[in-house]
RNA sequence: GUGGGUAUAGCGUAGUUGGUUAACGCGUCAGUUUGUGGCACUGAAGACCGUGGGUUCGAAUCCCACUACCCACCCCA
């Protein structure tokens, strides 16, 4: 070995084979859901202009200002990588003029994110979110039917132990009322709230209520709650939204506490939580952004999304016992005696190829025991053996590699869908066996 | 950024009054077995025992520092 060890950078993951056919089952979960639902695909660069994040997550939120990977290139302007996937989205939909298509818009991504923080379980440098975005609706059926989604979601790809907590923080108006009240409470208390919460006094008073210091969280027990702030218009909105999940029978507790930490959130915030993959138990994160898009330019639109981390999804779906599909295996594993006998598995092997199958033949120059071996290794479904005899004869005996089973297959035009007949009654049955 | 834990082959582990060549299981490769795999047996490759220093005649083992990873705070998906 050269001495150079270069590692993977910190946060980051390699995903194996065998864990990448379980990331597939949960994408293939997840985009199909949405598609279910109507959302379509829509992917954005991996990195935007450094003021794409700054001005939507919000400047004074830990994501901006400590967590983002920043370059600059040859004097160009800023960018960012970006660190959630709203932001992109919105912002190719204003580009794009997409706000002029029909409403509502409803788009789903899959997409890698990066934040600069210090690596834990359900949480790295780079990861993976799932999100949807509807735009062009304010009615809470929608606020409904995307919580319906995400529940949706997490049941298909058999995830059974988490739980919905849902709030509402408010438009513009009746949060500057209620932070004002918030103020007025916490500052009774400066002598024992812990640093950052003091902070959080001026800049956001809302995030003490989040702060898990026994001291603050003590404090935050007995103070204003959103909900009794709330302006007509939003108060109207979230007693709907509730009295539709309910109608969905969608389980959720309303939570006043949970707060969002990405500025752009107005009225419906809600969370899915996981309580058996560790503190970072957030699965789903989502809620209403009406602001957002005005904020980057386009027309006036209220909007709603969520995302999922693909990382906690997978821990979460392991902690469920989630079933994941097997790997492809391998269709039939075509052993070879001698040279001549190389070749025709070679030209057999993409006959069967092009036929659709997973086929294999020796490209290592074993002998036919370890050939053998390895067509077990591999769990192939078939074997043949093919050596100068059978080529001589034009019939080629495939094995059944499950009950040692062995058939002859005449060497003619029908060859390839007589083995398709024979995998078939393999997988399925009687139904498809030779006569 | 702040704490706590861990560090022995690809993976999982054993290895304390400090004492020869660091052990075991799985996996990998080969052979027994060039006309048929799974089982079995035999053999091989693979470890600067995380890195650096210290104590000692002698360190995987004791001490110190560092690093990496994990977990938690924080933050969030």
């Amino acid at each position: 070995m050269s001495e150079l060890n270069i590692k993977r950078p910190k946060g980051t993951q390699d995903i194996t084979p065998i864990e990448v056919n379980k990331w597939q089952t949960i994408e293939g979960v997840c985009k199909s859901t949405a598609e279910d639902y109507g959302f379509s695909e829509i992917r954005t660069p991996t990195f935007e202009d450094t003021k794409l994040f700054v001005r939507s997550v919000g400047d004074a939120t830990d994501v901006v200002q400590k967590e983002m990977y920043t370059v600059t290139s040859k004097g160009d302007s800023e960018f960012t990588l970006k660190p959630e996937g709203t932001a992109g989205v919105i912002r190719a939909v204003i580009e794009n003029g997409m706000l002029n298509e029909a409403f509502p818009q409803k788009l789903f991504y899959i997409t890698q994110c990066f934040r600069h923080e210090k690596p834990q379980a359900g949480r790295l440098r780079e990861f993976h979110q799932f999100g949807c975005e509807m735009i062009g609706t304010k009615s809470p059926i929608a606020d409904a039917d995307l919580i319906m989604l995400a529940a949706d979601v997490l049941e298909r790809i058999g995830i059974n132990n988490t739980r919905l907590n849902i709030n509402s923080i408010g438009c513009p108006t009746c949060r500057a009322e209620y932070t004002k009240a918030l103020r007025e409470y916490f500052s009774q208390h400066t002598d024992t709230l812990c640093d950052t919460c003091i902070s959080r006094l001026e800049k956001n008073p809302m995030r003490i209520l989040d702060c898990k210091s026994p001291v603050c969280s003590e404090i935050a027990k007995d103070a204003p709650v959103i909900l009794d702030y709330l302006c007509d218009e939003c108060k109207e909105h979230f007693d709907m939204l509730k009295c539709i999940l309910d109608a969905m029978e969608i389980e959720y507790s309303v939570n006043p506490r949970i707060v969002r930490g990405l500025d752009y959130y107005t009225k419906t915030v809600f969370e899915f939580i996981c309580d058996s993959i560790g503190a970072q138990a957030t699965v789903c994160g989502g809620g209403r952004y009406d602001g957002l898009i005005r904020e980057l330019g386009g027309a006036d639109t209220p909007a709603l999304g969520f995302a999922m981390g693909i990382e906690r999804l997978l821990l979460a779906a392991k902690r469920s016992r989630a079933e994941f599909i097997d790997r492809l295996s391998c269709d039939i594993y075509l052993a070879s005696i001698g040279k001549d006998a190389l070749l025709v598995t070679a030209q057999l092997a993409r006959g069967f190829r092009d036929m659709g199958f997973i086929a294999e033949y020796d490209i290592v120059g074993r002998s036919l025991n370890a050939q053998m071996k390895y067509a077990n290794k591999i769990k192939a479904k078939f074997s043949a053996v093919i050596g100068d005899d059978d080529i001589k004869k034009g019939v080629i005996k495939v094995k059944n590699m499950e009950t040692g089973e062995i058939d002859n297959l005449k060497l003619n035009e029908n060859f390839y869908d007589r083995f398709s007949d024979v995998l078939n009654s393999y997988l399925f049955g009687d139904e498809f066996a030779l006569d």
